[in-house]
Order: C-alpha cells, then structure tokens, then sequence
DNA sequence: AATTCTTTGTATACACTGTATACATGACCC
DNA sequence: GGGTCATGTATACAGTGTATACAAAGAATT
C-alpha cells in the first residue's frame, strides 16, 4: 500500500526482469512497459541502461550484504570462517544474475585489493578479516597477512561460484554446497602431506 | 602466402577484433568489412553470429592448451604443481577477451564436473590431475580424491583471475603473478596452525 | 558442348536495441 | 496570470543480428 515514486517502480520492474531473465532481458523498453511509461520516460530518473543496471545490482547487493554479519557470531573460529562463507554462497544461488552483474562484470568504479580493501572500504570484505584476524589471534590459523589470507578465501569462493555458473558442474545445488564446504576446507588445511 | 579460404580469413579478422577490443567489437558488419565481403556472406561459413564466437574462442584456446603440457616437466613435486598454474594466468593475461569467453560464459556443450573431468574428457585438466597424483603418490600431498583436489586448485586460479579480469585488484601484472603465486602456496600449505 | 546443380556471394529489408531531440503537461511560486 | 521546473511523450536515428530473394560462377552430368 505505499506510495512508490517513478524511480521505485523502473527499479522494482528492472529487478524482476534482471532476476528472472538476466541481464539481456532488461531493455528500456520492456522495463517501460512493465511501469506503463514510455521508454524515454526512465531517463528522467537514469541517465542510460548501464546506471540503471549498476543502480540495481548495488541495491541487491547491500540488501543481502547486512545478512554477512549476523553470521560471524561462533565459538569455534574455524567453524566461523566457514559459516562466514555461505551468503556469498546463498546470494550466488538466489540471484545467479544479480550475482553475475554484482562480482564478475568490470565496474570502474569498484574497491580495488589492497588499497581499499585495506583501508577497510568493503563491508563484507571487513567481516572475512575480522574472522581471520580472530582465528590468528587464537592460534586457530597460521600467522599471516590477514588481508591476503582473506583474499585468498574469497578467491576460492568466488572461482567456484564463477565455474559454476559457467556451467561447469553437473552437481545440484545440495550437492555443489558440500563441494563448496569441502573445498573451502582444503584450503583451510591444506593439501600438502 | 599461404591461400587462406574465406572461412579462415573471416576467424582471422574476427580473432583479431575480439582479441583487441572484446567482444562487442565482433559485429557481423565489421567482421565482414575487415575481410571485405558482406556481412551476409559470412553465414555461408557460420550459422550465426554466437557459433563464430564460439568456434573462435575454441580454437585460440586449443592453440594454447598444449603449452600445458609441456609445463609438467619438475623434480620436485609441489614445484611441478605450482607451474603448471602458470600457463592458465599467462592465457588470461596475454588475451583477456578471449579468456573470459573461453571459460566464463555459460557454453551448455561444456564439459562438467564431476563425470566428464573423471573420465578424462579434459586433456588440460588431466594435465593437472596427473600431477596431484604423481605428488599423492610421492608422499609430496596428502592422500585425497585426485579431481576433487584438482578441482579446488583450478577455482583457486579461476577465481584469483576473475576477480582480477572484473577489476577487483589494482596490482600490475607482476605484482599479481606474485600474488597468484602465493595464493596457490597458501592453498597447498594449508592456512590452520 | 549444353545443361543442370551447388557453392558462394550480394542486396534488401525487418525487427530490435539504446538514446538524442523536441515538444507537452501539469505543479508550484511570485 | 506568467514563469519555472519536474516529469512525461512522440518521433527519429544509427546500430545490431539475420531472414529472404536473387546472382554469378564453377563442377558435374548428360
């Protein structure tokens, strides 16, 4: 029953489309039509397609990101590494598309590593190394770069996802969840004898 | 001086746009200019604009898959895993577009985890399989499912490079070789006390 | 040698894209 | 009432992939 603006309702239109059909299917037109305006008409709250789409994936993104935190609550602060990396997981999965747009399209304007990610610009990022810094402190893991083996994590996480979106597993969504953990836990123990 | 068929000068032309200024350069109009025929003509050769695409990024990547081979050649055994990393970053660094293609775009005809890689469908990824084996077996990596490690040590890369192709690190091409390098260590290593 | 078939190209046209430009409508203000 | 401003529409344009129809030139068959 609230009111929603123009803006609110190009963005809800485009989200759905972007959802559920990718990228691709979200075309000024449709979107328009979706809203009942004309195409032209998104311009006034856009100023083109791609600030739109950023527009988007940003908004997605930071409604799932607050999620990361709740999770870093464990004794066990191996156990929290892991725990910490399901809702990029879960996010992947829910959103494929958002996902996509959010982590493996170039954006000019995003953190880079080291620098921002240093300074502590990434939200997310800053839970991984918070989780890391603990597990180091109570000799859980290997004294370290925290910001490299931080990196070093998400890098794992993020390949699989990535491979997995490229098609490149035949598992269902169970069972690439266990290969996920279990991957994650090799990289926690390594593979050397 | 060698006679080049259409076909062929129609995948050089192509190579040379998607190699230079991605994929979006690869029109039907600007491929046909650079070969000087009509853009019709060239779906007497391809049935369309995706097979183009995908028959190109095949062959480049097929053209530089051998290279792997020859990698695999080292006394010691975590030394010869750690190589045979490198020729995967050098493909995506010396030809980005077409990495992306090659191996981040959903392709439905791609081979998949688990069942064609166990079946040894993937000449570069048995490449590696064989190393993880020759190092169980030498007592270099602890005893565990060959593909399994395999595959965790293909998404460590995969995703270091995805991360680095969307822009996530401000590192210049050494700078990042070092850190792949190091990455993959901490993979091998383990980062538990 | 004449005719037919096949291969390879062209010319034209269509539906679809993002978006530049010009104009219309109404709300608000002095 | 006239001016300003935010918001919308209408039209048009250049670019995309590609369907369709036709042309030319060998190769094959009779």
């Amino acid at each position: 029953m609230t009111r929603l603006t123009t803006a609110e309702k190009i963005l809800r239109a485009a989200h759905q489309l972007f959802d559920g059909e990718g990228v691709e299917a979200v075309t000024m037109r449709r979107v328009a039509d979706a809203v009942g305006i004309t195409p032209m008409a998104i311009y006034r709250h856009f100023p083109n397609r791609d600030a739109l789409l950023k527009r988007l994936s940003d908004d997605s993104f930071n409604a799932v990101a607050h999620e990361w935190k709740a999770r870093s609550r464990s004794r066990d602060l191996i156990k929290r590494l892991i725990a910490i990396a399901e809702p990029y997981l879960d996010y992947a999965l829910a959103h494929p598309h958002l996902f996509d747009h959010a982590f493996s399209v170039r954006r000019d304007d995003a953190r880079r590593y080291p620098e921002d990610f240093r300074a502590g610009l990434s939200p997310t990022f800053n839970v991984v190394v918070d989780a890391v810094n603990d597990a180091m402190a109570g000799g859980a893991l290997k004294h370290d770069d925290p910001h490299d083996v931080a990196m070093a994590i998400w890098a794992q996480q993020h390949g699989l996802i990535a491979l997995y979106r490229a098609g490149r597993f035949s598992y269902d969504e169970k069972q690439f969840r266990a290969f996920y953990q279990q991957s994650l836990e090799k990289l926690i123990h390594g593979l050397k004898a």
